[in-house]
DNA sequence: TAGGCCATCTGGTCCT
DNA sequence: AGGACCAGATGGCCTA
């Protein structure tokens, strides 16, 4: 009943190696890039020590040194490499930012976290995947997926749903809460022919959870 | 108030 | 040598 990827979506781990500007498509390339030179100053990201120093960690505990007290070449690297951190970090938000944005709209006030996005993007890969494997084993692949793959916003509409029909006893008024808390994201797929469509519902979940957790009717 | 999430600082490691 | 990446630690903010 529940099928499994074919690839192996587990390893979410990015590596220097694996994560690089050129394997993003080109239009969120491109938005990864303005992001990047904008300095990351997205709205959810503002960088809060750009006047004012927190943080500090264990580093301030372990060396008394703090980013005002170190002088010298030492202080000065160390000054630029931060710099340097604070605008990676951001630039990885922004990016982030840019996923969220390609998923199926969330409800108002629902950000994905993080590691939510992470997820969930990659069940909705797995999902869309699937999807156009199932339309192919049904010989429905050449009539309309052929000119819209480029665009499977275009292809597929999504709809969310607080819960799946299993579990619809998680519903509740605080649509946030039901989402995260609960750690339970659906999203129904739909061919936007039709006719020839592949009735697709997928439910997945957000949370940390194995592929095999995501069903489909 | 506790817990989750986040931004930041920092030193270590690897790569160019 | 310098930059990119990473993980640990810490404090701030927000919410239940």
């Amino acid at each position: 009943m529940s099928p499994k990827a074919t690839c192996a979506p587990d390893d979410l781990r990015s590596s220097r190696d694996a994560v690089t500007l050129s394997s993003f498509p080109p239009t969120l390339r491109n938005t990864v890039k303005e992001a990047g030179d904008a300095s990351g100053h997205s709205s959810d990201n503002l960088p809060r020590s750009s006047l004012t120093v927190t943080g500090g960690g264990p580093a301030s505990v372990k060396h008394p040194k703090s980013r005002c007290e170190q002088s010298g070449q030492r202080g000065r690297r160390r000054m630029k490499a931060n710099d340097r951190e604070r605008l990676r970090m951001h630039n990885l938000n922004s990016a982030l930012d840019a996923l969220r944005s390609i998923l199926p709209a969330l409800p108002e006030d629902a950000k994905l976290t993080k590691i939510e996005t992470l997820r969930f993007a990659r069940n909705y890969i797995w999902a869309l995947t699937e999807t156009l494997r199932m339309a192919d084993q049904h010989g429905h692949t050449q009539g309309y997926l052929a000119s819209d793959l480029s665009s499977p916003a275009s292809v597929f509409s999504a709809e969310w749903d607080s819960a799946s029909p299993a579990e619809a006893g998680y519903g509740t008024s605080d649509q946030r809460n039901s989402y995260t808390s609960v750690n339970e994201m659906s999203c129904k797929l739909c061919t936007r022919d039709e006719s020839s469509a592949v009735p697709v519902t997928f439910y997945f979940k957000c949370g940390e959870s194995d592929l095999r957790d995501t069903w489909h009717y």
